[in-house]
DNA sequence: TATCCTTTGTCAAGCAAAAGTCCAATGCCT
DNA sequence: AGGCATTGGACTTTTGCTTGACAAAGGATA
């Protein structure tokens, strides 16, 4: 396939930027290679155009063109900025189990997303595709795991620094027998982000020993994230003895409670997107 | 690599302030403390944009700048660089159950001390602690839990920037039925650091489809936590299908085995601090 | 209510760094 | 031959830094 190569006018013209810019950004900083003709011209291909494109919108975006193309060397030539793209670049990543792909489009997520959006239109699309494809088979579970440790510890790394506390403090955990807790990693994060301070004690912890501890922290509230059938009883049992505390507003949410099932306990449901959650557990400030 | 890091226009256009505004909420309320290039322009990390997100967030609630600076740097400022030292302060943090301490203090062991230091001298004893308090009835497990999952939140930062492969790569899991995974996670940022490649599969992972992983990604160890004894006769029974593999060497570790089970499974054994698990591994290397 | 102080965002001046543009001499391409 | 390209350097513009000033708001006090 003879490859279209274009001059330095064609590419200037279709990228908007000007030849002598073009030019000092190879001198300077790198990020272009054309090909040369054998009298020393430059012959710029498809991918170049592409890259000019990127750095263009970056600019854009308020960067400077140095830090810009440091960012397109470490994401290698992918340099996407769309979080459709990004989940498709993330699901073929892990298709090919290449872990330097997977790493990169994540980074990538999270740099160049907002995160509600990272975690909205990415993440939890991505973790619900490699649920699917581990039920029908297309997924092994090294695959699955290798891909939830790795957003589990991008998770985790934006919830290591300490924020203040202006709605309460809010105590997360997962079930008892429950031990997938990214869905709630990311909850943590965006209470975080609206101004709660949170105590997540992450997968399989029992119902009373979790309310105990939101009572020695003087928590606002307490939320249990419930994906398995068998917790729902569980969960019937210890509230039962524990309803009555007060100042403590109780939260469940997750594959196995309804609406119904929380009427019946007590305690408050929540469901919906994470901002949608986050809102509704902003409005059960301690009365 | 230096994770992505912004100039003032870029953080300004996504924060919604003014670059103007973000020097003074640096000059007078300490609030960031960009990088600075070597020609002293600040170059703001994600975590700043964080930071500016949650004050841009206070501030459309109402409140003024003044008071909520001062509420993200309420964390205490103890100033310890002595391991023991930290280690009490941690210990008597927890039994407290006073969260703000608990995180000053992670905070203070990873920025003070060097990594293996922090692992062995603090975090290790600190978790050993940990659990024989639990066992003793003076911890709750909700304690355990939440220290646990502060430690991991910390420990999970440090393994996602991306490094070079110099070494080869190693694959880590914790067997079926084991969840502790925080020693595999040390054991993780030790090699990572030691230049391996890491792929860390975490808890509860079957033993063949961590073998078959294994050999996707080509590694070249492949390492079990062993904790529980039940996971002895599992590992057995898997192993002796797969002992047969070439070029992978496969590693085992933990409360539940000894050099003579490892023996008898045809694996290599190791045992000691991080540093000299880390060692032993170096001498590996595919022959 | 009038007065005063504090807090906070914005702006300006002068300088430095980074990035874009221009120039001149020379050489390619058709 | 005539229009483009190349290189290296000089030059201009834009962005950023620091210090400091200033005015609009908030809050307290008389």
């Amino acid at each position: 396939m003879p490859e279209l190569l274009l001059n330095i006018t064609a590419i200037s013209r279709r990228t908007g930027i000007a030849p002598d810019t073009l030019r000092k950004w190879e001198q300077r900083y790198g990020v272009l290679r054309p090909e040369r003709t054998a009298g020393g011209q430059r012959r710029y291909s498809e991918t170049d155009v592409q890259r000019v494109e990127w750095l263009r919108d970056r600019i854009a975006e308020g960067w400077r063109i140095g830090e810009a193309s440091r960012m397109l060397d470490e994401s290698g030539s992918m340099a996407l900025d769309d979080p459709t793209e990004l989940c498709n670049a993330l699901i073929k990543a892990i298709r090919d189990v290449d872990v330097n792909a997977i790493s990169s489009a994540l980074d990538q997520t999270f740099a160049v997303l907002p995160l509600s959006q990272a975690l909205d239109c990415v993440i939890s699309p991505v973790l619900c595709w490699a649920g699917d494809a581990w039920h029908k088979g297309e997924l092994s579970v090294g695959q699955e795991h290798a891909v939830s440790a790795r957003v589990r510890n991008h998770l985790a790394a934006l919830m290591v620094q300490s924020t203040g506390n202006v709605r309460g403090m809010a105590v997360l955990a997962c079930g008892p027998g429950e031990y997938h807790d990214i869905g709630l990693l990311m909850l943590a994060i965006s209470l975080r982000k609206d101004g709660w301070q949170v105590e997540n004690l992450g997968p399989d912890t029992p119902v009373d020993t979790a309310i105990e501890l939101a009572h020695r922290v003087n928590a606002t509230i307490l939320c249990f994230s419930v994906a398995l059938e068998t917790s729902v009883e569980r969960l019937r049992e210890s509230l039962a003895s524990f309803n009555a505390v007060t100042g403590i507003k109780i939260v469940v949410g997750g594959a196995s409670v309804t609406p119904a099932i929380a009427r019946e306990f007590g305690v408050t449901y929540v469901i919906g997107s994470l901002d949608e959650t986050v809102a509704q557990l902003r409005l059960l400030k301690r009365t």
